[in-house]
DNA sequence: TCTGGGGTCCTAGGACCC
DNA sequence: TCTGGGGTCCTAGGACCC
């Protein structure tokens, strides 16, 4: 058994904390960063109920004073890119899983630092000093554990897991905890009368397979008896890029939807060209009233990155979706590439509608020169009718690109 | 008065091939 | 006129994560 040298360093709070640093008078008072849906919310709001994902009104019923402060979403992105940097300095092994949280492998690094724990408080001390955030840190002898390890330690806190105690330490706590149970399988656990992930640990294997599935039941089997032998290591390629676009309650409409789609197909088309990368599989999501919601997807033999290849082919499998659905209001619609590949740089004709076959080289080439101009001079400089025209979206770039997955990395 | 946006992985059935 | 098994790919849906 390996020493306990992987550290989970999460910022509490994230976006609410950033909106207290960057204005005093917020400090210690009950926020929620969001409008019509809490994206976060401070400490002072959680401890009235006020939690992230729930709806606006939702949150002032629990809290009438709540302040609901607009988001600066580009401090976001700045100030947790300087925490990363801070976790870089300590060992080049660091894993950033979202904006806002990364693990580190400090097995090299104790020579110079010190032992984990000493590098987590270091961690810990230079980010409030620094940069003015509180960071909680997980240390473990693995993955899932300095991860349960970080939340047990919010807020503002530090957990270390020492190596040998790991399944005394889990054993009394609440299987949500654990990487994998949200909800559903939350409700089945507890309907077997699971509730702790020491109880979890008593289940076999073999039934907890049958509870949930081959692949989930082993995983967390293997996760109670504290079995994870995931290393650190930087995130593998990207497999799909996709953006999505809630629209309220909206008629199902061709207009609609090509206005959406155009939107949509232009920031995904966008990101994957400035990766170098294209994708063979389009696929839709809608969203009807009532969160019922269908996909519809196609596989091509070539692959495709251009805006408008992209635009023509979802619009068209969103509306057979819808006609086949028998529907009249949307409430959501989303694309997603998949099945990606390096561009080839040669790319051929799309055979997909063959009475309308584009030159999908030309449609590349056009693209690439939009993709130039606002590399210099902005999004907002150029762009397709449609998009321009339709630039209601709700919510701002920076927000959207504060979710993105890094593309920057070899496929195939 | 009903949850944003960007992702990953798994399952199950059907088509198709050997 | 159809027995048996194995593998891959595609599609649709769902759970989960941040």
């Amino acid at each position: 058994m390996g020493p306990a040298t992987i550290l989970h360093a999460d910022l509490d709070a994230f976006y609410a904390s950033v909106e207290q640093l960057l204005d005093p008078s917020l400090r210690r008072r009950p926020i929620a960063v969001g409008g019509g849906v809490v994206l976060a919310a401070s400490y002072e709001a959680r401890a009235y109920g006020v939690r992230g994902g729930m709806s606006g009104w939702q949150a002032r019923q629990l809290c009438p004073q709540l302040r609901f402060v607009g988001g600066h979403f580009r401090d976001y992105q700045r100030l947790a890119d300087q925490v990363m940097a801070v976790l870089r300095d300590f060992t080049p092994v660091v894993e950033r899983i979202s904006v806002d949280e990364a693990f580190l492998d400090v097995r090299g690094a104790t020579h110079l630092f010190g032992p984990p724990p000493v590098i987590a408080e270091e961690i810990r001390r230079r980010v409030r000093a620094e940069i003015g955030l509180a960071v909680s840190v997980g240390v473990a002898r693995t993955k899932h554990l300095a991860k349960v390890a970080s939340q047990v330690a919010k807020p503002d806190g530090l957990v270390v897991v020492e190596s040998g105690r790991e399944r005394e330490f889990l054993a009394p706590l609440p299987v949500e905890l654990m990487w994998g149970v949200g909800p559903a399988t939350q409700a089945r656990l507890h309907a077997r009368g699971v509730r702790t992930i020491g109880e979890l640990a008593d289940v076999s294997p073999a039934a907890l397979q049958h509870l949930l599935g081959d692949a989930h039941g082993a995983q967390l089997a293997a996760l109670a008896r504290d079995h994870d032998p995931r290393p650190v290591a930087p995130r593998a390629k990207a497999r799909s890029v996709g953006a999505q676009s809630a629209l309220g309650r909206a008629p199902a409409t061709a207009e609609v939807l090509n206005d959406a789609f155009a939107r949509l197909a232009d920031r995904v088309a966008s990101r994957l060209r400035a990766a170098g990368l294209e994708g063979r599989t389009v696929s839709v999501r809608v969203r009807f009233p009532g969160l019922r919601a269908v996909t519809r997807s196609v596989t091509f033999p070539d692959a495709i990155a251009s805006t408008r290849a992209l635009t023509e082919i979802a619009a068209f499998l969103a509306a057979r979706a819808i006609e086949e659905e028998a529907e009249h209001a949307i409430t959501l619609v989303a694309v997603s590439v998949s099945h990606l590949r390096r561009d080839a740089g040669l790319q051929l004709p799309l055979p997909f509608e063959p009475r309308a076959r584009l030159d999908e080289a030309a449609r590349w080439a056009l693209d690439r020169s939009v993709d130039a101009v606002r590399e210099r001079f902005g999004r907002g400089a150029v762009g397709y009718a449609p998009v321009v025209l339709g630039a209601a979206g709700s919510v701002p770039d920076e927000f959207r690109a504060l979710a993105e997955h890094d593309l920057a990395q070899e496929a195939e």
